[in-house]
DNA sequence: ATTTTATTGAACAGTGTGTTGTATAATGTG
DNA sequence: CACATTATACAACACACTGTTCAATAAAAT
């Protein structure tokens, strides 16, 4: 282990300070309105400093959200078992849905008008090739059985995924992270075991 | 008819020049690049004139939606019996996916990393508006039986179609908008059935 | 203790913004 | 057709943000 170099301190905190920065302003002016002055004068940091670390501001965004996903990435687990296609699925899903609570005011801005589509674009990538590693996971061997391309299934969870935190954040979050994710394994669970060609073994 | 007293044809045509002029440089250089002074340029206008008409690009953008979107409700006929409910729900759907493929260009970047997320955000709105109403068409009175909230599975619904447009759209579209509605369809409809509570009437 | 390096702050030209005022030209109307 | 209306063009403006360079300073690594 700690086969890498250790990063200079300054490095360390300088980037700490943008990001969370970066944060606030998200929730405080939406994505769009954020200068990079605006980042520089929030974390206390000159403005040149900044560009000795990102390139735009996208960058940093992309940065941010990788600390945030390694963040998800720890909590949920290495040893999780559950997936789209276990029986305990919705442990699955429910991870997701407690992450976007904790950040609910970052989400609530960054899915909204006032987001960014580089963000939704990434997001939607992530959680589609999460969904395929669980496809694979579970129905290793039947690709050729399958009714729909795992691909296009993938973008449709995802897709749909996405829809219900929308729907989730705008209507208060009146159900725990459990309820919801159940309430999306339950409207997709039948189709896709279908589209997988699962439903003729067993 | 003919209520609307006519608009003068210096506005058309300059408004018509401009949002011709913004979908073609969505093409060539991605939404978030471009300037107002792109526009006005590429339109053959003053950019005084710009502001004559819009506040800020994302107005003519929005403009630009509605005329899109009054096309598409044109084309698709007021007289639609089809929707996510009865038996030629894919007819209802190719609608739509013929619409993206006639502005394919258009819809690879706005729907990438590249795009808008205000027009994202509209959109995913507009869908589940628009599959609400399917809902409650046919399922009017049912309301206390279902399973799972409407707007809930609106948003999921929207939500998956988005994500599948984008994969379609990423994947050299090589399926006909007619089969990438059914497809689509097949993947949802069980679980939409059942959860509007559907599957124990009849 | 010394070297290395991250950060600072000032300055710079470049670009886009949103607005104002006047002149021009196209349009609608009687 | 002639007239009044009004959309557009053009130039100029102060303002804000950008991305870069440079010398000076401060902090970290070893």
């Amino acid at each position: 282990m700690a086969e890498k170099r250790r990063v200079d301190r300054r490095i360390q905190r300088t980037r700490a300070l943008l990001r969370d920065a970066l944060m606030r302003l998200i929730v405080r002016k939406g994505y769009d309105d954020i200068t990079i002055q605006d980042i520089t004068d929030e974390a206390n940091v000159a403005r040149t400093t900044f560009y000795l670390h990102f390139g735009d501001k996208d960058e940093l965004l992309f940065s941010t959200m990788r600390d945030l996903y390694e963040d998800l990435y720890a909590a949920s687990g290495h040893e999780k078992t559950s997936s789209w296609f276990t029986d305990d699925i919705d442990d699955c899903i429910a991870d997701d849905f407690e992450h976007v609570q904790d950040y609910s005011d970052f989400y609530s801005i960054m899915l909204s008008e006032r987001g960014s589509a580089a963000f939704l674009t990434q997001v939607r990538g992530y959680l589609a090739e999460a969904i395929m590693g669980d496809m694979f996971k579970v129905f290793a061997p039947t690709e050729v059985e399958a009714k729909l391309p795992h691909n296009m299934m993938a973008y449709a969870v995802a897709g749909a995924q996405i829809g219900v935190i929308k729907w989730w954040l705008d209507n208060g979050m009146e159900q725990s992270p459990k309820e919801v994710a159940f309430m999306l394994e339950q409207l997709l669970k039948k189709g896709l075991i279908w589209g997988l060609g699962a439903d003729e073994k067993s």
